[in-house]
RNA sequence: GGCCCCGUGGUCAAGAGGCCUAAGACAUCGCCCUUUCACGGCGGUAACUCGGGUUCGAAUCCCGACGGGGUCACCA
């Protein structure tokens, strides 16, 4: 049989990493098995729905190079792909499972449970439906339902036995079915729950294996009582742990940074953050820790899913993002920090491409870039105690010195490029009997205003142009008069 | 609280009874390279939650405790 996944996130807002992955992992399993990846927008609640939702998750998945096989705009043999417009296909359900005695009318109203709800509290008590409305009659029901009494649709669940299902990742699960809930099918707007909606959703679109989140670990028997009652083929488990911002709370929509759109705005590389989520909660069993997206699919095996939550470790992904920069076409490279550039260098007369070859192996993430650079555009006001540095053996009295013997040799140089300033400040350096870094230490901080930089004293000179340096190398002189 | 799941360094993780004196990666520390920083190279610190079993032998199996998470909605 041929594997049908889907994705079925809500349009409440952005998409975290989190839900990232879970698609991620979804994409993999469909693309390994040569299956079918679902896309299914959940927006049965339309007090949660946030205008322009479900196109942030259509550009974050192609971003990220996932195509779906059906969705709500690609089509499909079986759509609708938007739940809010199969909304009257899931009562007649609801009624068959009635009739067959899986399910039943429920006049209680809110309140009334809400009253029970609480007297169970106070008793100490979990709060479980009595089934109560289980035991109308038939005529009662039937009365109350000719007269317009609002009402609900209950799961008839068993209170004896239990009830089992394997999943793939965390393997037989057992629940005692006095744990089981009569859980409400159709509200009384006449709106399936979630927990319905999804389970004559995933069977109508043929769902081979289900994969979500493993919090629904615990409610899957109930979803399995209704498969059953339907004398439906119970789909395959694939569920999954979460990702937590630390030990105690999973990224969810609250944490703001964690945001796909947030990450990407910051300067991180969709291809680093799949490859850094697809091993938080995974690993291929080797040593390969890089993977373009047809890797991942390659490597991709469900059974090595871990059982338990993972943290989400920035530190890692900003590794991977570094390492993806480095290792990026120069031209992109080029291209992606222009505009970092720009917010500090535009029109400031740089070379763009030379700073790119200097910066690129220095950058994590892009928005680090314009702090790095931004000393070219204007000199940083800075402490002449810069000036003194150990190792190269200098403190202010000798960068004063050998800045004055440097100056002029640098405005000596005719044709201002790399090569000519280096040919002829390193010649200079040794004829004055000094180490080339007690000149090129205190050259670069006159230069630069910085302890570090992107590129030594020699490269940034020429980046600044002669005019600039020389004016620079002043400003120091006179700093350390 | 009932039920369910999980428990290897700070983090991700390998490990499916002897190959574990427990990999690898990130982070961290040190050294080297180097005109700074970064890159790169080399090395260090750092873990099987605890207690009982089972076994000739346990990180691996069982039980319990403890810890963490989830779930018990007319939310999804």
């Amino acid at each position: 049989m041929k594997v049908r996944t889907r994705f079925a996130p809500s349009p409440t807002g952005f998409l975290h990493l989190g839900g990232l992955r879970s698609a991620l992992y979804g994409y993999l399993f469909a693309r390994k098995n040569n299956g079918s990846f679902i896309l299914r927008i959940e927006d049965t609640d339309q007090e949660r729905y946030v205008e322009g939702a479900t196109q942030v998750i259509y550009d974050t998945l192609r971003d990220c190079g996932m195509n779906w096989d059906e969705g709500p705009d690609v089509g499909g043999e079986y759509g609708p792909y938007i739940q809010s417009e199969r909304k009257d296909l899931y009562l007649p359900y609801a009624r068959q499972l009635v009739e067959s005695g899986h399910a039943y009318y429920c006049f209680c109203t809110k309140e009334e449970l809400e009253e029970r709800r609480q007297a169970a509290e106070a008793r100490g008590e979990v709060f479980k439906y009595d089934k109560h409305c289980l035991h109308l009659s038939k005529e009662e029901v039937q009365r109350k339902l000719d007269a317009g009494v609002p009402y609900v649709i209950r799961q008839n669940a068993p209170t004896e036995g239990e009830t089992s299902y394997h999943d793939i990742v965390f393997g037989d699960m057992t629940f005692p079915n006095d744990s089981l809930d009569d859980m409400v099918l159709i509200k009384q707007d006449g709106m399936p729950t979630y927990n319905f909606a999804n389970v004559i959703d995933d069977h109508l679109m043929g769902i081979t294996h289900v994969m979500r989140g493993m919090e629904y670990l615990s409610s899957t028997p109930k979803y399995n009582l209704l498969y059953q009652a339907f004398g439906w083929e119970i789909p395959q488990y694939i569920h999954m742990p979460p990702v937590m911002r630390d030990e105690h709370h999973k990224l969810s929509k609250r944490d703001g940074d964690a945001y796909y759109s947030d990450f990407i705005a910051k300067g991180y590389l969709s291809e680093a953050i799949i490859n850094y989520l697809a091993l938080v909660g995974w690993n291929p069993g080797t040593e390969q820790e890089f993977f373009s997206m047809d890797e991942l699919i390659e490597a991709f095996d469900v059974t090595r899913i871990n059982k338990s939550p993972g943290i989400f470790d920035v530190n890692k992904l900003t590794w991977f993002n570094a390492e993806y920069i480095r290792r990026m076409d120069p031209a992109r490279y080029l291209e992606m920090v222009t505009p970092w550039f720009d917010q500090v260098l535009a029109g400031k007369g740089i070379n763009y491409p030379r700073l790119a070859e200097l910066m690129q192996e220095r950058t994590e993430v892009f928005n680090q870039v314009p702090a790095m650079v931004a000393f070219l555009g204007e000199l940083p006001d800075y402490d002449i105690s810069l000036y003194t540095h150990k190792k190269m053996k200098t403190d202010a009295a000798i960068s004063k010195a050998n800045l004055e013997m440097i100056r002029p040799v640098l405005e000596g140089i005719g044709d201002w490029t790399e090569q000519n300033i280096h040919d002829t400040v390193i010649p200079a350096i040794a004829a004055a009997g000094l180490k080339n870094g007690a000149v090129l230490w205190p050259l670069r901080i006159a230069i630069s205003g910085l302890a570090s930089t992107p590129g030594g004293a020699i490269e940034i000179a020429w980046l600044l142009g002669k005019e600039e340096t020389l004016r620079r190398v002043d400003d120091g002189l006179r700093r350390l008069s």
